[in-house]
DNA sequence: TCCATTTGACCTGA
DNA sequence: TCAGGTCAAATGGA
């Protein structure tokens, strides 16, 4: 009996490793395909890589049937999911929307756990998804506030990835980024209008442990050019313009002005057919200061 | 008019 | 109990 336990405690574990070696593996290849070209050979490893765990899981889960639901649920993770409704989320919240207000259904939700969720240091906000600002709070012990993001496409499209962004520190230009569920919005189209930008001075950190060793190689490759890479964009531009704003003028209220700082000269740039007026006005964080 | 942001309210979970 | 996360009405800009 104690056997059967322990090896039913065993495959439990290794069916931990694995959905977590796959959702780790899908996070590199969303990263991989953010990056653009040139990855190629990557992008094939990882899928590669993928179809293994696939394999691996479905083998084990046939072995043991009780595998199934405990499969569902941490591969699911972090998947937001509103607290009514059981699931089919995206089409009653948006009809919701559209037949007017509900009371009563304020904060209704479930929080997310911390599986599918890591968090990156950087100094650029940006990525190859849209998003769009839902809440801002102010957060205890911290000295700035931290945004909410949403995908832009959550209603159009069902995608439940979010985001939140938070500055680090006032003498910093690094944002704490922490992103939340995977996109499952139709990225090609997304990324197809958007030049890679690369994500340089970012790390990982990763909720749970480091998730991504290979990805912080490369993001650490990136360090060097931080000054350089003032021509990149992404559609993302309006997010960013909020979260720097926010973060400007929480500056200004707790120190004095900073424009000749923000000013690095570079405005009205139009990359890949977006409007990006005022694009860089960001990047040039006051880390210089007084 | 439409869409995005702001912000106070509200709910969940630790 | 309260901090954190989300909702949704109000507001503003294009």
């Amino acid at each position: 009996m104690d056997i059967a336990n322990n090896n039913k405690a065993i495959m439990l574990k290794v069916m931990d490793q694995l959905v977590q070696g796959h959702e780790l593996a899908t996070k590199l290849q969303q990263l991989l395909s953010q990056h653009g070209s040139g990855l190629g050979s990557a992008e094939d490893l990882v899928a590669k890589i993928l179809g293994s765990y696939s394999d691996t899981i479905s083998t084990l889960d046939s072995l043991e049937p009780i595998s199934s639901s405990f499969l569902i649920t941490t591969v699911e993770g972090s998947q937001n999911a509103s607290c009514n409704n059981e699931g089919k989320l995206e089409d009653s919240v948006d009809s919701q929307k559209r037949l007017g207000p509900v009371k009563g259904k304020r904060g209704c939700y479930k929080r997310k756990k911390k599986a599918d969720t890591w968090t990156v240091e950087s100094t650029l906000l940006e990525d190859a998804f849209s998003w769009r600002k839902y809440g801002k709070k102010e957060i205890l012990n911290a000295k700035f506030p931290r945004s909410y993001f949403r995908c832009t496409h959550k209603y159009t499209q069902g995608c439940k990835a979010t985001k939140q962004v938070q500055k680090l520190e006032l003498e910093s230009r690094m944002f704490s980024i922490t992103y939340i569920g995977n996109h499952t919005c139709n990225t090609n189209e997304i990324t197809a209008n958007i030049k890679p930008c690369l994500q340089h001075d970012e790390i990982i950190m990763d909720s749970e442990e480091s998730k991504c060793p290979s990805l912080r190689t490369s993001m650490n490759e990136e360090v060097h050019e931080e000054e350089n890479n003032h021509h990149h964009g992404s559609s993302t531009e309006s997010d960013l313009q909020l979260v720097w704003q926010e973060i400007i003028g929480f500056d200004e209220e707790h120190h004095h002005h900073h424009e000749a700082i923000y000013d690095c000269g570079e405005t009205n740039a139009s990359i890949n057919g977006l409007d990006s007026t005022d694009l860089w006005s960001w990047q040039r964080f006051p880390d210089q200061q007084q």
